[in-house]
Parts: C-alpha cells; structure tokens; sequence
DNA sequence: ATAATTCCCAGTGATTCCGTAGAAAATCAA
DNA sequence: TTGATTTTCTACGGAATCACTGGGAATTAT
C-alpha cells in the first residue's frame, strides 16, 4: 500500500523542474544529476508526465522539458495519477468499476469510498507551488 | 496502490465473524462457504488475524473461531494493519524510519504525511460494529 | 557532420500476490 | 481407542509488478 518510486521520483522530478525551468528547457540528465535518480529510469517516468500533459518536450540537442503549466496550477494529485493511477483502495470505489457482486451486501465499501475520498481530498488540495522549497 | 485481497478479505472474515459468532466457534470452512473464498487461502488470513489477538482459536474437532473483542472495540484500522501492514504512503512517514537524506529538503514528505493521517483518520474510526449489516 | 537530446521498446532479477498442497498436532464423538 | 474434524505450520508455484538497464531510432543545435 506505498506510493512506488514513480510516484515519488515523479513529485520530486516536478519540484525540480518548477525550481529551475526558464527560458532553456531542462534535460533530463541535469535533473538525474541533481536528484540522484537513475537517469534512464527517470525517461520513461518523464515519458509518462509528458504523455499526460504534464510537461512540454524540446527534442534535439540542447532539448529538454518545461512544466506545462504553472507551478500553482498542477496538483499532487495529477502527478500521482499519471505516474500511479487512481490512488484507490479497492476497485468498487472506482467510476466505471463493474460492482461487485455482493455490492448492497458488501460491508466494506463505504469504507474503502471513506479512505478513497480522504485521499483525493489531500492529493488534490496541494500543489506544486506549495511543495517548493521557497514557499514552504 | 490498492487494499490487497489479503486485506479485503479480512474485512469479510471479520464482518461474517462478527454475524455468525455465539456460544459454537466458527469454522473457516463455514466462513469460507459463506463467503466464496478458497478455505486454503482463508486459512492463512485467518492465521494472522488469530496471531494478532482479534481472534480466538478452538483446535480440535467442532473447533473454530471465536472474534477476541466485542465488534465495537474492533477498528478497520486493527484489521488492516494486522493483514497488510501499515498503510503509510511512503517510508519517511514512519515512526522508525531512518529519514531519507534529503530530509528537510524532501518537498514530498508534508504531503505524504497528510495522506496517511487522513487514511489512518477513516481506518481507525470505524468499527466493526458499523459494518455489520445490520447496524447501516 | 557531429554531438546532444528526446523517444520507444524490450529484457531482467527481485519481490510480492494469490493461491495450492501436504502433513502434523489437537480435540471431539463413537 | 479409533476416526473424523479442525487448527496450525511450512513449503511450493505461477503470475504480476517493481525498479531498473540497454539499445537504438528520430530530432535538432552547433
């Protein structure tokens, strides 16, 4: 029931980026330096923030990443959701989720849609902005 | 980031206890009847939860279970705790973790703590009792 | 052209999940 | 006492997921 480093490395990636994006995009071999991650491994993770709308990608030389949008508009909970779906205790809580078939009689749904609920609550009450340091 | 079956489980385990519990201790395989889940596999649940001082065991012949507290002392927290573990988002959260070297520069963990003290805040406030079919 | 960079996809060792299987130990009923 | 019932313990197995690593194609600044 942890976070995977995805979800983490992708928080701390975001940090990174809204510290030092500018004019010049940033690679990501300068953000694997800095944050001591696997550099390959933090491809496929920015991969997958891109894809999610996340960052915008400037290919070639001298490339590298912008946050898509400002720090004070994306939330933990998107970054977490991109990198590790819907933080969801179990699958009836879920929209789309065909109900399970003691749904009426299955007693532990209001729970798990309690800690669901709780969840999202915080992921999506904090933002990028509010994790840099400076703001803090 | 899901309740494993494990945990999901248990909830059922506990709750069907709590239903069919009286003078006669219950048998995991009139629970695992009841409940459609393998009895192999229930067995191992059950031998958790027994461990954990929320059941009482009968051996032998007509032997089964017995809950060790009434329904309302129980928490869903106790019973997800005992199968799955702490239900923290992330280490640093822990009480006797060696706090990751970027501790004080770790933006992530004031998120990750909030997330867990809102899980721990549902898990530990409901009862047993309340999810009992009836009691709803 | 060359070097730097994003992009894409495949593979791998370790671990966890979700069970099965088997047998030992305890207890009750006959 | 014998046999059936039940808990208890341990080990095994297939599938999936995690956390990477590696290779190479495509794109672009210099």
């Amino acid at each position: 029931m942890m976070i995977s480093t995805r979800g983490r490395y992708a928080l701390r990636i975001m940090v990174d980026l809204a510290l030092h994006d500018g004019e010049e995009p940033v690679s990501v071999r300068a953000i694997a330096g800095r944050q001591d991650i696997s550099g390959k491994y933090m491809e496929q993770i920015i991969g997958v923030l891109s894809r999610a709308g996340l960052l915008r990608s400037v290919r070639g030389a001298q490339g590298g990443y912008h946050l898509a949008h400002r720090p004070e508009e994306i939330t933990v909970g998107m970054i977490l959701r991109a990198t590790e779906g819907d933080l969801a205790p179990a699958e009836c809580v879920l929209d789309g989720a065909q109900h399970c078939d003691r749904r009426g009689a299955c007693p532990s749904q209001k729970v798990f849609a309690k800690v669901y609920s709780a969840i999202n609550g915080v992921i999506d009450g904090v933002t990028l902005k509010e994790l840099m340091p400076d703001d803090a």
